[in-house]
DNA sequence: TACGTACTATTAAACGATTCAGTAGATGAA
DNA sequence: TTCATCTACTGAATCGTTTAATAGTACGTA
């Protein structure tokens, strides 16, 4: 592979023309050894060296981007579109993703060994929590990053905006008529657990409806969560039984389709049912889910945008953003049969 | 970040002699000298610039995976875990995954800039097809990569083997006493899709079984597809149709089995399916289905230690592994019911 | 005394770029 | 003629490593 010594030795120039040239810093370069120069790197085929490059700028132009294991039985969710958006985000910004792994409880000993070795110029988190490690090291340690999901103080961050999800999910099952509407919720304390769950208590409130002792059901991202909630919500008596069920996942929503087919409830007319994500599947379960679906794409855009800027220490107009999901509106909601 | 030099003017010695120490070469260091630089390493906390390291090697340790983007309606099948599994196998072996994207038919331009650039050390292809552009660009620049798909002469390659799958999911229809068996195929001349389609026609004429007329429907790998060969397959005379059916993907096993539900056949009693792939959502779909899982790690794993030793001009044992698919069975498979 | 040989540590040249500082040569002004 | 200025280029340091070649001691031996 040629190097920049090769096009000077070429050319009949010095290494430095070469490079003021090939870097467009001409100010001081007649216009004939220009052209004489972009010849002759043409012709021999010389692309600069990044490795090069990258020590002498102190600079890597990658990002790290950590995808923690799943037990094979849980989905993935959104992730894997994640990080296809992340890539071409990315790119597109002259920047390339560099995936990474670590411990699922343990994570800090691999961000902290990439830092140290100058592997990456910041990192990506998502599912960020409040007090998380990783966030704690990272600001210690002055490395940009920026997360999916949120953050405070001065954190660069993108988020989906789940408290506006259920109220249009609410919203949407309102306009269907229902009036008893539950939730199948997350007890751990992640951020986005509580925005949703909250969320549905404010919107509930602000629609004038009651929430019942027992209708808001906790547990964890699993399909047996929204099995069992189903179960216990059908515990009520029949008129006092929600009419509408919304989830903080399409896994959820699955394992409350699931139950309820098995205690011969009919999804989509008997019971509405919501999901959270739009998991590639939601479209073609039985009935098909309606469900909010994140702009995951958006949200790779913005979060690339943030920390290009951060990383060159150029000013940056927003740094925190929390966008809308949409709700997409498939055959597992209807109008309320008893209303 | 403390440099090298740091750690040698605390210690009092010179570079070379720190990097020796560092490198364990310490045929000519003396024990004393040894501790010391270790020590001051430690106190001023100094780890080795990857970059500078890498220039003076020529390499990145870096292996380069495409991410190529797919319909959101469709899934994304088992690339996710993929990616997952291929960070984790390079990390064990010194490497990290960067991940890119390109245009889905003109994907060349991109593996040449990477290469160029000297970004990378190898790649890793996943769906490569007969022909490929990009096996035949990385063979012409004698570059580094191993494929999860088969490859042809040298190239290395780990494969799951399509053709035994199909023979144990006949194996295992057969042992439910079944005997009309279809499959859903697909028409492109993609090494899986002939692997598995030609398995069929093997294994059913091993098994002494005849293949109808109609019996092979050809598509593309999508949900419709699936719901087109029920409908195909339905049409023929109730003591002819097929008792189970055998698909190319887990989606194509959900169009049948949506479609199966709709004129009321009872997937698991009235027809039995399998699946492939095994995505994660196919435990949880009524009824889970029954499906032959790839061993994705397993493969990723093949894949890394081959493509390590390509790099580093290692002998390599095998250059071209088959893995066996593993059969998930779920109730989606049943006792044949006309038998 | 002189010399070969361990033993230990250092000097300096790479790797492939960027860029500051400097320099030849031409031109113009005093 | 002399000096300043401008144009068009080059030399060499630098980024942080690795490693071949070299050098200084000390010791035993001829």
């Amino acid at each position: 592979m040629p190097t920049i010594k090769d096009v000077a030795r070429e050319a009949g120039v010095s290494i430095a023309t070469v490079s003021y040239v090939l870097n467009n810093k001409t100010d001081s370069i007649s216009e004939d050894t220009k052209n004489l120069v972009l010849e002759t790197a043409k012709r021999i085929g010389y692309t600069p060296n990044v490795t090069a490059r990258n020590l002498r700028f102190s600079q890597t132009r990658l990002i790290g981007y950590a995808w923690h294991d799943v037990p094979r039985d849980q989905v993935n969710a959104v992730m894997d579109r994640f990080t296809y958006h992340l890539a071409h985000a990315a790119e597109s910004q002259g920047y390339h993703i560099l995936t990474f792994t670590h411990p699922q409880h343990d994570p800090t000993p691999v961000y902290d060994e990439l830092i140290r070795t100058r592997r990456l110029d910041a990192f990506i988190l998502s599912a960020t929590e409040l007090d998380d490690p990783r966030v704690r090291l990272l600001n210690e340690a002055k490395f940009p990053f920026a997360c999916f999901g949120r953050g405070d103080g001065d954190t660069l961050f993108a988020d989906v905006d789940g408290k506006a999800g259920v109220h249009m999910a609410i919203e949407h099952l309102i306009e269907l008529g229902h009036r008893r509407i539950a939730m199948v919720a997350w007890g751990d304390e992640t951020t986005a657990s509580s925005y949703r769950r909250e969320g549905f208590k404010e919107s509930m409130h602000e629609f004038g409806l009651e929430i019942p002792d027992g209708f808001i059901t906790l547990g964890q991202n699993e399909e047996v969560h929204g099995r069992r909630s189903f179960e216990q919500l059908y515990q009520f008596p029949e008129g006092q039984r929600p009419t509408a069920i919304i989830c903080s996942s399409d896994l959820e929503a699955i394992g409350v389709m699931n139950a309820a087919e098995e205690h011969g409830v009919v999804v989509g007319k008997d019971l509405s049912v919501i999901g959270f994500d739009d998991v590639p599947m939601s479209q073609y379960l039985r009935p098909a889910l309606t469900t909010l679906r994140q702009p995951i794409s958006h949200v790779a855009d913005l979060l690339m945008g943030m920390l290009k800027a951060r990383i060159e220490n150029k000013p940056i107009k927003q740094t925190q953003h929390i966008v809308l999901p949409e709700l997409v509106v498939r055959a597992s909601t209807g109008p309320c049969k008893p209303c």
